[in-house]
RNA sequence: GGCCCUAUCGUCUAACGGUUAGGACAUCAGAUUUUCAAUCUGGUAAUCAGGGUUCGAUUCCCUGUAGGGUCACCA
């Protein structure tokens, strides 16, 4: 029996720091590790850069992990998110490869900077900023690389302890060779070459218990065994970098994949400061997460014919890094709008009408799990009822958000527009009035008030006037006080009969008023 | 500025040397509708420029141009 060799099992990581609000681009580079381990049956992992100490909290990584989750992106390791989808914040992970928090990990990077110093593959730097960076000015202005130019490389170890004792500043640099060619196949755009002459000695910490990200990031790859770094096209200059710490280290280099960016309107990377693109705004703003997956899987990657439409599953599926797109695209929300227009109209009512309660607090309070009251006007309803209503709007949403200010109207006892509205084309003030009488006798006669039924009834009177909208845009808009809404008939029978004739007297009197 | 990456409709993209350069969103027009939406039909709209290689370049090579990224004791 020979043993089979055993393919490198592919893992995947996600790797960000909580500095700032999720946005669109890190929710991508999650989406993208995520479909690439699970159509290679791979693992996930999440793993929290928070070496920052002043820039990382604990909230921004709380929301993190959320949105994530909202997305539906499952990590196999890292931090772990209870029940109660609080984060766990004691030192409690899935995976063998604990801690996921850089912050916890110190031990390890002190091992490992240890190993370099001793080695010779790293020295301590007594250079002040200013020095450093008067010098890459210099070198800038010349026309030269900015680099670091090796002042402090060939102190002696004595020196430097020497130096260390009277209580200078220093900090840790990685020996770059110098003139060497770093080499490496990126998935995505094939060879890319850079010479270490053009990157210099870089810092890897600022004293044994402060690692900074080059070096962390080096090792953990290493150290969680990481197959595939799929990244952002930012740290393609990074990776040099990562590469010769890694050799130095004696690690082996995983594959490496440079996603293109997303950009904004202007083309410029997305940045975690932009507001805009912040995951907040999408579960704020209405937008369901497999539409939002479903779109952002679309940036930058398409599945080589015309499909548009994916569950997590089918992208599963479909995925690979060859059909990653080289440019960067820029993000543009019409098309997330019509994507998630789609999946709202294919939602069951009892979903949709689930999805937008969220958004009706301002007029409804759940009294009980299937009773709601309306605060306005203390009325009970119930789910039912509310079916009713946002089954009348499923084909005019985009986004739950707009749920608000479309049924409002069923939830205020009085309802405010200009008399203008009312006005359909050349129509004159007794020609409005007469519409309205006309629409409030046949509704007064009608016992069955069902749409059904006010339809016909009205449609008899509408069909004898020159245009039907005489007769029905006056009754719209005292029903609903829009311009825009769900057929009248629909209107009237939720709002039910007594209602109806309240509003269209109200309306009656607008007019007579004025 | 050095280094690196990129370049097809307004936007996301297809066409792995031979197509009337395809699709989607947006937009415009029409149908439907009392309005809006949805739906259906149709239209406008692109290969950055210049050189090569080739019988033939969106596609390969070079140069230019433009855009982006990066050059932290941030990640």
């Amino acid at each position: 029996m020979t043993p089979k060799k055993e393919e490198k099992r592919i893992r995947t990581r996600y790797a960000p720091s909580p500095t700032g609000p999720l946005h669109i681009g890190g929710v991508r580079t999650a989406l993208f590790n995520y479909l690439f381990a699970k159509k290679n049956n791979g693992d996930f992992i999440l793993r929290i850069e928070d070496t920052d100490k002043e820039r990382s909290t604990k909230e921004y990584e709380q929301q993190l992990l959320k949105a994530l989750e909202w997305f539906n992106l499952k990590w196999d390791e890292g931090p772990v998110l209870s029940d109660q989808k609080e984060i766990d914040f004691g030192s409690h992970y899935i995976g063998e490869c604990a801690p996921y928090r850089q912050s916890e990990r110190g031990e390890v990077y002190k091992k490992y900077l240890q190993k370099l110093l001793d080695e010779n593959n790293a020295y301590y730097c007594f250079c002040t900023k200013e020095e450093v960076e008067a010098q890459k000015q210099y070198l800038m202005s010349i026309g030269e690389s900015p680099i670091y130019l090796g002042k402090c490389r060939s102190l002696t170890k004595e020196q430097a302890e020497e130096l260390k004792k009277q209580g200078k500043d220093c900090v840790i640099r990685f020996r770059t060779s110098e003139n060497i060619k770093i080499k490496f196949n990126d998935l995505i755009r094939g060879d890319i070459e850079i010479n270490s002459a053009t990157m210099g000695d870089f810092v890897i910490a600022k004293d044994l218990d402060t690692p900074l990200y080059n070096f962390t990031c080096a090792v953990d790859d290493a150290e969680m065994q990481i197959s595939h770094v799929i990244r952002g096209e930012d740290h393609i200059s990074n990776t040099p970098k990562q590469i010769l710490l890694l050799k130095a280290l004696g690690f082996d280099e995983p594959k490496y994949a440079h996603l293109p960016l997303i950009l904004n309107e202007q083309r410029k990377k997305l940045s975690k400061r932009d507001g805009k693109t912040s995951v907040d705004e999408y579960i704020n703003g209405g937008y369901l997460p497999e539409a939002s997956i479903n779109f952002i899987a679309l940036l930058g990657w398409n599945p080589g014919d015309n499909r548009e439409i994916f569950s997590l599953e089918e992208l599963i599926k479909e995925f690979s890094l060859e059909k990653i797109q080289k440019a960067g695209a820029v993000f543009n929300i019409e098309k997330l709008d019509w994507i998630n227009g789609l999946y709202l109209r294919k939602k069951s009512i009892k979903e949709l009408t689930n999805l937008c309660i969220p958004f009706l607090s301002d007029f409804i309070e759940k009294t009980s799990i299937e009773t709601f009251k309306i605060k306005q006007t203390g009325e009970e309803i119930s789910v039912e009822w509310l079916e009713r209503i946002i089954v009348l709007y499923q084909e005019r949403l985009k986004k739950l958000s707009e749920i608000t200010e479309m049924i409002d109207l069923f939830f205020v006892n009085d309802l405010n527009y200009p008399k203008e509205l009312i006005k359909w084309k050349e129509m004159d003030d007794s020609q409005i009035i007469q519409s309205l009488e006309t629409s409030l006798m046949v509704l007064s006669q009608i016992e069955d008030f069902s749409a059904e039924n006010i339809q016909a009834q009205l449609f008899k009177e509408a069909e004898k006037m020159e245009n039907k909208g005489n007769l029905l845009w006056p009754l719209r808009v005292a029903l609903t006080g829009k311009k825009n809404s769900a057929p009248p008939f629909q209107i009237a029978e939720v709002l039910g009969k007594e209602k109806t004739i309240q509003r269209i007297k109200k309306a009656i009197k607008l007019i007579e008023h004025e």
